[in-house]
DNA sequence: GTCTATAGTGCGATAGAC
DNA sequence: GTCTATCGCACTATAGAC
């Protein structure tokens, strides 16, 4: 099974064609026109945005405060985005939607049960890895956004679950895993994986890998759901 | 094992209880000087400032909001506390104190190591249940407190996770628990307990008590840990 | 395409009447 | 002990020079 490294390459995710997308997309409310300058000055706004906001919060970070990280004029900055709110709706809705589209396409390339819980679980961590400002981001600031986008942003939510709740019932119905509350199971395992990229800090400082914390998630969910997964597998830490 | 509606009884944690330890440790910040009235006041001022945080972030948060929702001026409000950032800080402090008072307590109260397990699974939920609010906001508006206060904020989130690292290591040199890695696991488990107060609006409307999801969590959790129980287990969810 | 200057608003905080 | 009135400031957003 693929590791970060691996999924790193293949991906290729870059900020860059995210802000292509978004400019493509929102040629109307951005006033400059050459796709070049748009797209160099977009990953620099945003990866400011992401930046201040993750430090202090959206609400805090003034727009004077992203002229000087940009090193921008305010004017400049309203030259592509026509209010602060619509600049925090942008990112949230891209976010969004890279995830939801990446992690889709793997696990619908895996067959057996257990191996598309894998694939859904490393593939969760490993985009949060490449994305963790996006990712964290998008769980701290849902509050501040309009009712509209605040109701995407929890559909999103959920969608993301459905994922592992359906790999779940599948395996329950293939008399492979244990007959658990597949919802709640669900539930419990997204908040493992966002444990990963909300304490990214305390991750780090410990020198924790992400393919180790993938196989941690993945041997723990296993050893819960798992029919027949003998006890002794445990001991392949301690041996 | 005690459930949460002895739990909530035992304890018998009100706001009000809070509000009068930090009248009594903030006399000098205080101009009015009624307990009786300084009490009445703070509740409501604290209870108001939660619910307007909680739904749209501290920052975003006038005073003038607090105003409306408390039914006191802006004047009266600045009797109670000296600036805005002042009353973040109050209420981050003696939410955090309590937090480490209790679950300490309730821990040491336990002989054996799986019950001490239980115990603080238990206990971190209930007192999440009980003071929902101030969990939330200690969680999503730590960046906003001054650099002293947020180094305070991570060391009680480590101090909390420390609580389950030991009882692991001791389950594990007692010869009871398989050879995991102690930290790792610990960090997991907060996930889990974290997830109960940052998605309540998920639980709520799923109608699953906080006594379920405490048998949950410790089931995922012993399956992983607990040398020799056997996989039959899983099964009473199902049979 | 980017800048500076500024209009207009709402904020945190305080003074002084009652 | 609580109120109203207001100060000074920093904010979002825009207009117009270059």
């Amino acid at each position: 099974m693929m590791r970060f490294a691996e999924f790193s390459k293949k991906m290729n995710v870059s900020v860059e064609d995210i802000c292509r997308e978004i400019f493509y997309e929102n040629r109307d409310h951005i006033k400059v026109k050459k796709e070049a300058v748009v797209v160099r000055n977009l990953v620099n706004i945003y990866n400011a945005t992401l930046k201040l906001s993750n430090e202090k919060g959206f609400h805090a970070m003034s727009l004077r405060d992203l002229a000087k990280e940009t090193n921008l004029s305010l004017g400049a900055l309203y030259s592509y985005f026509s209010s602060k709110e619509q600049l925090l709706g942008i990112i949230q809705k891209h976010g969004a939607r890279v995830t939801g589209r990446i992690l889709q396409s793997e696990i619908e390339a895996r067959t057996g049960v257990e191996e598309k819980l894998l694939a859904a679980i490393k593939t969760h961590l490993y985009l949060s890895e490449l994305m963790q400002p996006w990712f964290y981001f998008f769980y701290m600031e849902a509050k501040n956004l309009n009712k509209e986008d605040q109701k995407k942003a929890i559909a999103s939510e959920l969608h993301t679950e459905k994922f592992f709740t359906d790999i779940i019932e599948e395996g329950i119905q293939a008399g492979r895993f244990a007959a658990v509350d597949a919802v709640l199971t669900a539930s419990l395992i997204k908040a493992m994986l966002q444990d990963w990229y909300l304490k990214r800090w305390k991750y780090s400082s410990r020198r924790i890998s992400v393919d180790a914390y993938a196989d941690l998630v993945d041997d723990v969910v296993k050893k819960y759901l798992v029919l027949g997964s003998s006890k002794k597998e445990v001991c392949h830490d301690a041996c």
